[in-house]
DNA sequence: ATTATGTTTATGTATATACATATTAACCTG
DNA sequence: CAGGTTAATATGTATATACATAAACATAAT
C-alpha cells in the first residue's frame, strides 16, 4: 500500500506535536504540561526523546522548565529575531549586484571618547582608523567607519585592504568570540549626504558593533546604511 | 586535598575545550575537525557527549557539520544577533521609568497596499486601525501605527484597551507563531515631529513587525521610536 | 565517458539504564 | 509553630548500543 505508516517517532514529530498544542492552547500559557516520562509514553517513544523535543522548546522560549517543577507553557513567548550579520561583500552579491568598495579615509588617531570607551582604551593610544564606502552596482551602499585596536591586532597595520575589505580581513584573521550590535536611526548630515549621495536630513539606519576576542576589544564599527536600505528577517 | 579532581566530563566541558580551541586557532576556519568516536576517546566519554557538544556548536553557527564529510571550522561565523521583542511596558518599567500610553486614533479602514499586502487581505475589507503613543516618564517613547486582522480576530473589535494596551492584549489573547522584523530609518515629518515631541527632520529609528498564527496573518505594526533610541544587544 | 550501483563512513537519532541535581513537599524536633 | 532535616520527584546528563541517513568514493554496466 502507499500509506507512509511512518508510526516512527521522532523528536522532530514530538516537537511539532507539542509545539501545535500550544499554539492551539490545548496547553494555555502558564499551564504545567504533563511530565516527560508521561508524554513519552503517550507518544509510545522514550523519555529521552520528549526531553530533546521539549529542550528545543525551552531554548527557544516557548517552554520555562524547572527541575521538581516540571515544564509549563511560557506566560510571555520571549519573541527573539535572529539577525544574520554577514559579510557586507556576500550580502552585496548574494543580491546579485556589483561589488565594491573604496578606501576613503586610514589613519592613526586617538579615536574619540566614546570608541575609547567602547574598545577600552586610556586615551592616549592612537589607534587605526579607517572609513570605507562600499558600493553595490557602483551605487553607495554602505559607509562605513571603523576603529581597529592595532595594539590587540598589530598585523593589521601591514595590510593593504587591496583586495581584502577591512571586513573581510578582520573575518578572515580575528577569530571573534562576541560582541555587541546597536541600531539607531539618524538623519544624514552634509557629509553623510555627500558620501551616500543621497539629500540632506534624509533618514539612515545606523548599525553600531563592538567585536572582540576573548575580552580583548578588537573593533568598532559604524555602518551607515543608504537612504531605503531596510534590515530584515523572520522568527 | 582541595584540588578539586572534578574530571567528570559533560558536554559543557567538550563544548568549552573545543570552543578554545577554534578561538585559539589551533584549528582554523575551514579546517577538518577530529570526528566524534576520535574526540569522544580523546576527552573520555561518549559520542553522544561530544555530538550534544558539537551539535550546540552547529547550531550557533561555529562548526559545519555533514555527514560522511565530518565536521569542519565555519568560514566565516555566522555572526547573528538575537534580539528579544519585549512587551513595550516591561521595556520601559524594567528601566525604571513610568509606564504610559495614550491611543490616538482607533477607527475601521481599508488598509493601505502596503500593510494589505503584509496581512494577505483583498483591499476592501476594512480592518482595525490603531494609533498609540507609549511613554517612559510621561515622554513620548515610542509611536506605534498598528493594524490588526479583525476578521482572524474578531474579539479585538470588543476590546477596550482601558487596562492593556493593544500590544499587551494581542500578546495575551493571541498565541503567535512567527512574523517578519525589519528596522529601517527614517527623518521625522512633521506630523511624527510633533506625536514624539521632537524636531522636524529628526533620525528616528523603525520597527515594521508583521505578526501570524498558523498562516493567518494577524498584525502589522509600525514602531516609529523616540529620537535616541537605540536597539541594542549582544552576542 | 557517462550513468547506475554499491560500499564505506561520519553524523543523526532512538533507546534503556543509571545517576546527578534542584526543588518541592512532608516530616520531624525543639 | 518555626526551623531544619529528609524524602520524593521532575528535569538534566552520561553511557552503551543499535540502527538510520547522507554523502563521498569506488566500481561496474551501459
Amino acid at each position: 500500500m502507499l500509506v507512509t505508516d511512518d508510526d516512527r517517532k521522532t523528536w522532530q514529530t514530538v516537537q511539532d506535536e507539542v509545539r501545535l498544542r500550544i499554539s492551539q492552547r490545548v496547553w494555555k500559557p502558564g499551564d504545567l504540561i504533563p511530565h516527560e516520562a508521561d508524554l513519552a509514553t503517550e507518544f509510545g517513544c522514550a523519555r529521552a526523546t520528549v526531553n530533546r523535543a521539549l529542550r528545543g522548546l525551552a531554548d527557544a522560549g516557548l517552554l520555562e522548565r524547572r527541575r521538581k517543577a516540571g515544564t509549563r507553557v511560557a506566560l510571555n513567548p520571549v519573541r527573539r529575531a535572529e539577525f544574520s550579520i554577514p559579510v557586507i561583500r556576500e550580502e552585496i552579491e548574494g543580491r546579485g549586484q556589483r561589488y565594491g568598495y573604496k578606501i576613503f579615509l586610514r589613519e592613526m588617531r586617538v579615536p574619540p571618547p566614546d570608541v575609547q570607551a567602547r574598545l577600552q582604551l586610556d586615551g592616549t593610544q592612537p589607534i587605526l582608523h579607517l572609513q570605507t564606502l562600499y558600493t553595490a552596482d557602483n551605487r553607495p551602499y554602505v559607509f562605513e567607519t571603523r576603529w581597529i585596536n592595532s595594539i590587540a591586532v598589530p598585523d593589521v597595520l601591514s595590510a593593504e585592504f587591496e583586495k581584502l575589505s577591512p571586513n573581510e580581513w578582520l573575518v578572515r584573521e580575528v577569530a571573534f568570540d562576541g560582541g555587541d550590535f546597536t541600531f539607531s536611526g539618524i538623519a544624514a548630515t552634509e557629509q553623510e549626504a555627500a558620501v551616500l549621495g543621497c539629500k540632506l536630513g534624509e533618514g539612515l539606519l545606523v548599525l553600531d558593533r563592538t567585536t572582540r576576542q576573548a575580552d580583548r576589544m578588537i573593533t568598532s564599527v559604524r555602518l551607515l546604511f543608504h537612504p531605503g536600505y531596510r534590515m530584515h528577517t523572520r522568527c
